[in-house]
DNA sequence: ATTACTATTCTACGAGTAT
DNA sequence: TATACTCGTAGAATAGTAA
């Protein structure tokens, strides 16, 4: 989303259109925000196009009021900011819909190197295969997000002669109460919308898990 | 404050940098907000120079941390939305430092048509003249921003068939127990870090103020 | 008065690339 | 590798103005 557009959304609030409709005029709202009428008019637009507030222009004004979509963007931010000036969790939760991958997990966790490197670092060895989850949610995917900035435990690539095999990183986390470990793999054809578990176990057989069942993860990000 | 700086600088609180220095690279950092490698580069150069962040480039990446001038700006944005969803306050504060103005609040305060509307809007027949105050801090000017904003008691104005006189606004107001009102006239030579006092006797006097004097002033809002 | 369209200016984004 | 420079250009911002 578009800075201009949530700082309009944000000051917006601060004069109460989250609450109640409130009636504003763009040559008024010019001043407070530092840029054109113009601008104005147009972000209020955008904005309504969104979704994020809704509005009818009225002669002489017009009464605009934030949407519940609209008010979701900015409760997001205030939580993550309350999350901030509090203390950083030590774990992160997030949902994801479970779906058949193209066999890819199975292949590298049969790999000697890297099943080394799962015994030694995450505590065990893993079933083979990941189970993969999609991201539904916006605040699941900026989970994902945060998971690829902050340290994990590492799992470092390799070339054997031949060909090269990426890194990844892990995190421990537990589905269930089960132990397992989010795996984020640096060279993927997966999107941000797409996590990938290893476990000591099939996670799928174990849950009964089947296509389309949605499951909840805890991850486990220390003090960072 | 450019909408893209405000957004790099609240996903580095959200990655960790406002508690600690973080090590970042602008190839990574680039995924995670959605934008080039370039346009990350130049953000955090510019929040630098803003002195919102410190940098420190070293080979492979660079250590960043938010600066104390930066955590003000984000606990602002947390602090106000921490208003917007508990609940308006009724009453906002600023500071401002005493200056001496040209005379002009001395004109109108003299004037019959607007004098009137003061003893029956405000409820007291106003002093000669107004208490000039320089806003200093951010937050003082926001509270003026948001003033002008807001709903006050209406001060209309009026053509005398000589010359027009515009309207102001007004909102009741108490500095160190004095009862008094913050007038927002309409067309002002004054800029947004300036707000005028209307009293019932003279600020000035009774608190034995003189230029450059800090004062600290209530405003009264009502549940708007 | 407003809002918001169109025309024009110009900023800011990202490709290419030096370091 | 990384950061960050130059530069052409897309798209954003404003001026002018219609409604």
């Amino acid at each position: 989303m578009k800075g201009s557009l949530l700082i309009t959304l944000y000051q917006l609030a601060v004069i109460g259109a989250l609450r109640n409709p409130i009636f504003v005029k763009t040559t008024k709202l010019k001043d407070f925000m530092g840029v054109s009428q113009q601008s104005v008019s147009r972000w209020l637009i955008e904005l309504e196009k969104l979704g994020l507030i809704s509005r009818s222009v009225c002669g002489k004004g017009q009464i605009i009021r934030i949407t519940e979509k609209g008010a979701e963007v900015l409760r997001e931010l205030y939580v993550n900011l309350g999350r901030v000036f509090g203390s950083f969790p030590d774990k992160l939760k997030f949902r994801g819909i479970v779906f058949s991958g193209l066999g890819e997990g199975r292949f590298y966790t049969s790999i000697p190197h890297y099943r080394k490197q799962f015994i030694e670092k995450l505590g065990f060895d893993p079933y083979p295969g990941t189970l993969n989850l999609k991201l539904k949610g916006f605040s699941d995917i900026e989970v994902k997000k945060v998971l690829k900035l902050i340290a994990g435990i590492p799992i470092v690539g390799f070339y054997d002669g031949v060909r090269s095999y990426g890194g990844a990183k892990c995190f421990k986390a537990k589905i269930d109460g089960i132990d397992c470990a989010v795996i984020l793999v640096e060279r993927t054809h997966y999107g941000d919308d797409v996590i990938e578990i290893l476990a000591p176990v099939s996670i799928r057989d174990t849950l009964k898990l089947v296509d389309g069942s949605e499951v909840e993860v805890e991850v486990y990000v220390g003090n960072n």
